[in-house]
DNA sequence: CATGAATGAGACTTCATTCAT
DNA sequence: GATGAATGAAGTCTCATTCAT
């Protein structure tokens, strides 16, 4: 029952994910043939159509399995009173963090092949998940230079989420600055209104 | 100026430059095939192989000859004494602010395609652009904090050039916000010091 | 009679017969895969092989089920006194002209994959039981426009059950109008002699 | 100038129409793969896609380039004065015995694989193009044998032509023979009205 | 300056089939 | 009686690139 082959039972489904995300975000979505996923999972290319439909299946079962916390994130800030107060903002803020760092090589993914993204049927679905939280955040009636810190609070959690990589520091330390600076960014967005 | 078709003269170099980057940045790199661009101008595959060598070719041809202004502030930076009082810093943003204005679809092409631009050889040549820019502006020393507040002046500077087109306000208006925005943040990081 | 799903007895292998003539006829041999015929019926394609050794035996079994009718009578024709008068050839059209009514999706299904027929091995066999029914109607020494007659007396039948669907009558009106003239045309083939 | 590699001129695109039909004709669309033309021909694969676009479009320009006279046929009949009185239909099938005797093989392809031809885009072209024929051959307001007889008139053309194959007599004196038979069923038809 | 013709590699995908369970 | 998982072969098609003319 511990079985011959090693890590081969019910879970090739999850493995063909696991590499496909890996190369995706390494290689992009277009540089990664199906041909290299299967090579390094040792099975045939057959066996992933066996698994998902298409090669887009593969990526957007990724997203549909790893960006439920986002979901949940918008859903649980839609139910709450509008417009949102400050320290819900930061609220916000802070669960996205953390969201975001649950699922980093996606992110890293979705940022590196925002082309690609824009073709896949999953590109539109993200965009407008992303859309609505910018709409969360930001001050609707507040000056251009307002709206610009909100959309910039987001994108520095993306972006020191990324970078990470290409800073010496500690992951988890930079995410907390990144945090910081979003919380700042949006404080000023609220002060000055 | 006599030529009986208009803009039809020796620019058919500058021609392909200018729908490949059309294609590239709306498509992504991968996505556009030499047969699409050749189709575009109405010309036919072998005479884009007149002009440049391979089809990589064509893309850092136009890196070469759009962002020199770039390269040229970073050039400048670099003879100012070092480090860069803040006021430089201001400057260097602002200048930098109009550069990326100057390529915007260089600039959305990059962003795009970042995984792509990993495998071209001049994604090297433009990240260690980068890096020299984000090490002139950032606080070497200071708290980590105020490290992520200078990549994102860089960045927010990017994401404001943009998402111009998914705002609806004036280009210039958004340009000049994202700029108050990175200014403050470069600021704030000198404050804290 | 008592199960609980109606008509899910132990007749999966008569279903999948019914489905897949169903899907030949309409679509074709070679176009129709296994995975659709399997899906129509909800069951696996390993399923499938349970009952049929391959595809081709689906449709093997179903020339053999169904065709067994055009046999008999061939069979029954042959051991009349030979030639055949006229009034006995006009039996064997009568009879041909029932038993094709009775398999009229095999016919279709024969008619439009004839490329596909000549490579099955179902199509030598059927090929020859109708060229067993030509030389049993025609009239072996009389003139080409009379053998010709013959031929086109069986097309007849079959084209009047093809064209049933695309004509606005009755399908049994139809076929006894088809009968009509195969009956005429071979009485004149008669005549002349 | 006699060239040193034997037909290989600006002639390609021909041969490849030429292998294609003798192929589709002989296994059928489907079963018949580019490789294999390719093969035949000792060329690459991209070789016929340099020459036509896609499969199917080989099968289109073999139409359209021999069913051109049967389509003139067609526009000829129009312009005559409706409806078609008896010797006039009976020139459109001299007419047409000789067309279709033009394109042979073309017939055998569209009648041996009507099941393809459902899906080509082709198909529905071919189909009102005989349904056309058949409006101005058959007695619109006669009894249904006559309908039939009209519609038979045509398939033993038709039939007359595939089956000179499996006839021991000659093709010429067969396609005779068929249009033979074929005035004498529109005759039948036109008499009893 | 540019084309017409072709190539070789490789992409995604589908298929009939097998076999342990 | 049937399934889940996988395979190997083959299919259509696209791409960047080359070269004689």
């Amino acid at each position: 029952m511990s079985s011959s082959s090693p890590q081969r039972r019910g879970n090739t489904r999850q493995r063909i994910q696991d590499v496909a995300l890996e190369l995706f975000a390494e290689q992009g979505y277009e540089k990664t043939s199906l041909r290299e996923i299967a090579e390094r999972l040792e099975v045939t290319k057959a066996a992933l159509y066996y698994h998902f439909k298409t090669k887009e299946d593969i990526i957007i079962s990724l997203f549909e399995d790893l960006t439920r916390p986002i979901d949940e994130l918008i859903e649980w800030a839609d139910e709450q009173p509008q417009p949102l107060t400050l320290e819900m903002k930061k609220e916000v803020l802070r669960r996205y963090s953390e969201a975001v760092a649950g699922c980093v090589p996606l992110f890293r993914f979705m940022q590196e092949n925002q082309a690609t993204m824009r073709e896949l049927s999953i590109g539109e679905t993200m965009k407008q998940r992303l859309f609505r939280l910018v709409g969360l955040v930001r001050t609707e009636d507040g000056p251009l230079v307002d709206q610009v810190r909100c959309v910039s609070a987001l994108f520095t959690m993306h972006a020191g989420m990324m970078f990470l990589q290409h800073m010496d520091s500690d992951p988890e330390q930079t995410r907390q600055a990144a945090l910081e600076v979003a919380m700042d960014l949006i404080t000023q967005a609220h002060h000055e209104k």
